[in-house]
DNA sequence: ATCCTATATTACAATTCTATAATATAATTT
DNA sequence: AAATTATATTATAGAATTGTAATATAGGAT
């Protein structure tokens, strides 16, 4: 790959390592891995304030990272990104089993 | 897996993902699964000063990601964590194919 | 209409990270 | 020994992130 394109490739993949770089963010895509949850559900795995949950999934979603479905009262997070997804499931087979 | 074991994990993991968050030490990383480089032959691939490079090295040696080999004036550094290396070679492979 | 529940927003202090400049050290060459 | 090369350290200002508290909104139940 050319000099360029891998900044330009380690410019944008290390922007998504953020999202994954803060043990409760983490915690949050790693359940969702497993499909969308609304904010309740994930607040009762989660060791983390209502107000920080709310903060997280707004960043991450104006990252694109997660898409919300809003369902009455309720918002049903899911994990927008398939390389995302991917992703954090090569870290669940490298660093959990 | 339990909560508990899995906010460990989310901890351990997170933490190891900080270090990937910054294009340039995501640059230096992806070099390094090459292979063991010198300090100049990373500082000619990624952009980014002399300063910063060893300040960068360093912290990732102090975190036990990287190891280093110091021969007369050089030094060589490589990856010393075996999951880190796995991870780094599938974010190659979902990112960059 | 009032209350309750679910979620979002705002504000802010404390901490951490980043980038840069200046200086230091240690090995090598002249 | 003086100069050069490779790398490390220190200092610091500015930016970004974190955690918390307080408040807001909007849907559903009474």
């Amino acid at each position: 790959m050319n000099p360029e394109k891998m900044q330009g490739k380690c410019h944008e993949v290390s922007s998504m390592m953020k999202a994954i770089a803060h043990p409760q963010r983490l915690m949050i895509l790693c359940h969702l891995t497993e499909g969308e949850k609304n904010v309740g559900e994930m607040l009762e795995r989660c060791e983390i304030s209502q107000s920080q949950m709310s903060q997280f999934l707004n960043r991450m979603h104006r990252e694109k990272l997660l898409k919300v479905r809003k369902e009455g009262q309720f918002s049903f997070y899911s994990i927008a990104d398939k390389n995302l997804i991917k992703l954090i499931q090569s870290m669940q087979k490298i660093f959990c089993d």
